[in-house]
DNA sequence: TTCGTTCCTGAACAACATGTCCAGTAACTA
DNA sequence: TAGTTACTGGACATGTTGTTCAGGAACGAA
């Protein structure tokens, strides 16, 4: 039942199996279906040893989701440092490469699994961190947004966690600096200018939400 | 097992209690935790009843969400008409509208309730609709887009999907017309627009994804 | 290498949820 | 009113869950 640290060899081969074999199986066939006796199964442990690691099956995801997003933290100030001082926002190319790292797991968040609290805890915190940027920038800039900010980064959070959850999803044929360049020249400059309409073609001329 | 329209008065109230109290138990406590005894219960109606309907908790949830979906498509032809002719993108105001008055069941589907399957589905009919309709607008005017079009649509599903979410559940202030004027400008006009900002402070001035 | 500790294991257990079946009773439609 | 259909509670087999335990194996430290 202890989460922590192990120091013990047989602990870490356990708990990275039991690992695998969950991502594996979810995957497969979705969270909801598998039994536990499955993940042990795969995994090559014992039932009993399942439960003197974890309280269940959720436990164990939210094990490998916590352990994914301080992999990603554990890099970020390194990436933000290298871009910009005091940048606040999340880098988002550091973001869709540290999904190409782990695919398996980030398919497994972004689908919602689990009932989806990863999928929720991962917007939330993508959505808080743009709109505490959008704030510092615009404050630094002294312009009054034409467009709430909250209305903003719930906007752009869903831009690109529906963007990134395509691109695990399918082979788009885009690397990482392209999904990333175009999904920030979309977000900044707008509809009409992505898809090639001089300023005088708007307004409506692609006003496609009536 | 039927699960067609139904002609018997005892039918109809039946499966309407099941609906509403699945819906309810859902939002309080999500799908997963919940049992078939504890559905049956709140909607004062035999176990055994439950299984003359519905296979199951899923199908139950199926069957909801399949009404919500022909409740939406049934009136659209006439919304789409009253505005352009020939449009075959989702009149984004009338989703908005939709999702307030069932907002208790849109509250479900978009939190991707019983395995997410029915978000999936709502996601993907939106991106569909909308990168026919982006493509279809580029061609008339003969403009090349500078951003691939499946990029361009699954962005600005992502947009409208997380502004709805959002939107549905928590008590934003705006109006459905409101945040549909909002999600247009932002998403046609861009970041930089939308923030405030003059085209001479930008490239780079909102380039908060480095 | 040895030794004390920790972990893994299979088996057995109670508790619970699921899905099916049935025969009696009530509610419905025509 | 009569004939059909739906609802009901109860009982049942089945499968999953989470716990416990005692023996044996693997481990780290000395």
């Amino acid at each position: 039942m202890d989460t922590k640290p192990a120091g013990d060899r047989r602990v870490r081969r356990t708990r990275a199996a039991l690992r695998q074999a969950l991502v594996e199986l979810v995957l497969d066939r979705g969270f909801q279906a598998i039994t536990v006796e499955e993940i042990t199964e795969r995994a090559d442990v014992g039932r009993a040893t399942f439960y003197a690691h974890y309280r269940d099956k959720e436990d164990l995801l939210v094990g490998i989701v916590r352990d994914l997003a301080e992999d990603r933290e554990r890099l970020l100030p390194a990436v933000r440092q290298a871009h910009a001082e005091g940048f606040t926002g999340l880098p988002v190319k550091y973001v869709f490469e540290h999904a190409e790292q782990e695919k398996a797991v980030y398919r497994v968040v972004l689908r919602g699994e689990g009932d989806g609290r990863a999928l929720r805890e991962f917007t939330d915190l993508i959505c808080a961190h743009a709109e505490s940027a959008f704030r510092a920038r615009t404050e630094e800039l002294g312009v009054v947004p034409r467009i709430p900010l909250d209305v903003v980064a719930r906007a752009w959070t869903g831009e690109l966690i529906g963007l990134l959850t395509w691109w695990v999803e399918n082979d788009t044929g885009y690397s990482a600096a392209e999904i990333t360049a175009h999904l920030r020249d979309l977000s900044v400059y707008g509809r009409v200018w992505a898809t090639g309409l001089t300023p005088s073609d708007a307004p409506g001329a692609l006003d496609l939400t009536p």
